[in-house]
DNA sequence: AAATTCCCTGCATACGTTTGCAAGGGAGTC
DNA sequence: GACTCCCTTGCAAACGTATGCAGGGAATTT
């Protein structure tokens, strides 16, 4: 049998109540309280997180809730949660959904019940099924905005802009767009980014717009939907070398090392013939072959924040996060240049 | 506030009794049964499974621990192990160490008091650390075996065998081994079943032993120990090329990628001039430039079949395993041909 | 020196759930 | 028709911890 508060008391000579009070920080003698230290230390106590988030109302646990573990994308937040929780010894209930919807939202209702809070990746849960079936004063999403709910989420379309001007700037007029799910909220952000580039020059002109790139010149060609994986890249390849496209930013990084997969086999130089631009910039876009230029997102940043907006609110510590911007929280994103994109090809060549 | 059982029985008009008993199956006549599953239902009830654990011993939630999320190797596992828990409704702490040993034992002795068990893949803690700091009845190792505890681990020594075997096959004498972590189990396992080539032939006769295969003219160079990642793979590149090896069987998947990288970098054209061989099959193998040929080793499978154990043991379903086999659980392994292993070349060429 | 204050401690209760025990009622059997 | 048995239900206790309340003792004040 696991040692008890009770075990304590009576190895310390004292109540039960003096044990709780030395350990959680109570009004206890100095002298008291290292004889109860040394015998909780004796028998290797640790507190029943189970009994006292029953009377406290606060479990100190959390639960994180993630469509594929396999992911590297979900990984990375995972990993960046995990250790925040770990600071803060608290704990970490996580669900892999296997991208299934309906369990994502039984997830979020059996974590809601027996966590302090929990943190939601779910790209293609919609609006509405999240409002529903999420607390929204103890749910964070991860990488996805709903108005009116807790979030943290990445700057897309700063990110989106800097790849195209990226390879504008090498050159390249002509450039294919892999489209991910119907569903992602962030493929949405992304392609609302894109529709930029076809509007008249006139529309970047209005003044609540800080954004200053020229966007003209440049065509956004279209493909997909493709399954957001390296299968979905492979498939994608043979599209976008059957068309006028010398320039590709793909839907993720597992796609854009799917479609350098793909131009590898059939023979097409990278960046030579065809740049890539990836997007998340999650570890394995370092070792592709060759190194994959990529939007980076940020990830185990993200699951940290996320956590803490968490802990703000429901932790006691510190007052809650009250405004838009405090609740809706938005994380940088920043272009990064590797080997796979380079100038556009001559037309002679 | 959360509706409680209390909520229920008042909207059932029954009483907490009942409730429960509806809801865990214990005996009920069919029409109340049905009025509190209704009103559970109406009310969005979840059992506190905080209380449940308090009274019945038992709180349906266990813990992981691993080294690294981010490490696919890992998430596998964790996948695995996540999928399982789904299907059994239980829930499942996940603790990253961050490759620290002594977080690795702290994690052990918190979740060990907040869990039903604990899944640990430790492959750097040493036998008597985890002796210590591990129940041995309710915690099952991962991918490690040590006297006396459960765990589930895979056949490291066919696995090895096979790959061996394979470049054997394709003409190769002279075989470089990418070392890992000195510490590391999992390593230490593949240096033992190495060393069998470098015995003479009447070693191999010893009766206990059902191995067949000719183990002679093949040596084994190794190099190391390389951390167990890309950059360690890169690294080892160099030291390979100088070395008279025409195939390398590396630690693992990664070290393998970050190999193939320097190889491609350095104009070595793979499986022409250097077969390359991985270990554990993350999904990376495939993905790689020429994809991989490894040795397939079971993770989520292990994952699941880990918890299965313990469920075995401290669920109440089925008898808890007993004999040693039952106890110490080895998974097949498998060798995965692709394209990185190929002919010897010609000493000729 | 007596009274007041404050610090420390123990007792008892509460948290939400399960479960042993006992009571009630309906049906089946003699 | 009465008795027995079983099924169903409610009451109350228990799990391990935290905390309000009150009591006791020492220290400080008048």
């Amino acid at each position: 049998m696991r040692t008890t508060v009770h075990d304590v008391a009576d190895a310390a000579g004292v109540s039960v109540s003096t044990v709780s009070r030395a350990l959680t920080g109570g009004s206890v003698s100095p002298a008291t309280r290292a004889t109860v230290m040394a015998a909780a230390e004796r028998l290797g106590y640790r507190p029943n997180r189970t009994a006292r988030g029953l009377i406290t109302g606060r479990t100190g646990n959390y639960g994180l809730i993630v469509p594929d573990l396999q992911n590297p994308f979900f990984a990375d937040i995972a990993k960046g949660v995990s250790a925040r929780a770990r600071a803060v010894d608290g704990g970490v209930f996580i669900t892999d959904t296997d991208e299934d919807v309906s369990a994502e939202l039984e997830a979020l209702a059996t974590l809601g019940r027996n966590t302090d809070g929990v943190l939601l990746c779910s790209p293609r849960a919609t609006d509405a099924e999240l409002k529903e079936a999420a607390d929204p004063e103890t749910t964070v999403l991860v990488h996805r905005q709903v108005p009116g709910m807790l979030s943290i989420s990445a700057d897309i379309a700063a990110g989106t802009r800097q790849a195209i001007d990226h390879l504008r700037a090498l050159g390249h007029r002509r450039i294919a767009f892999l489209a991910g799910p119907d569903e992602s909220w962030a493929g949405a952000q992304r392609l609302a980014t894109l529709a930029e580039y076809d509007k008249k020059p006139e529309y970047d002109e209005k003044p609540e717009s800080n954004d200053k790139t020229d966007k003209t010149g440049v065509e956004i060609l279209r493909f997909g939907s493709v399954a957001p994986t390296f299968e979905g890249g492979v498939l994608a390849g043979d599209l976008v070398l059957a068309s006028t496209a010398t320039a590709v930013l793909a839907y993720n990084d597992l796609v854009a090392m799917g479609l350098l997969h793909r131009l590898a086999a059939r023979g097409v130089p990278v960046p030579e013939r065809m740049s890539v631009v990836g997007y998340d910039d999650i570890s394995l876009a370092a070792m592709s072959h060759p190194p994959l230029t990529t939007v980076a997102v940020p990830k185990g940043r993200a699951g940290a924040a996320a956590l803490e907006l968490l802990l703000r609110r429901v932790g006691g510590a510190g007052k809650p996060a009250t405004t838009v911007r405090e609740r809706e929280v938005t994380l940088p994103t920043g272009l990064v240049v590797r080997a796979s994109s380079g100038l556009a090809p001559t037309t002679s060549g």
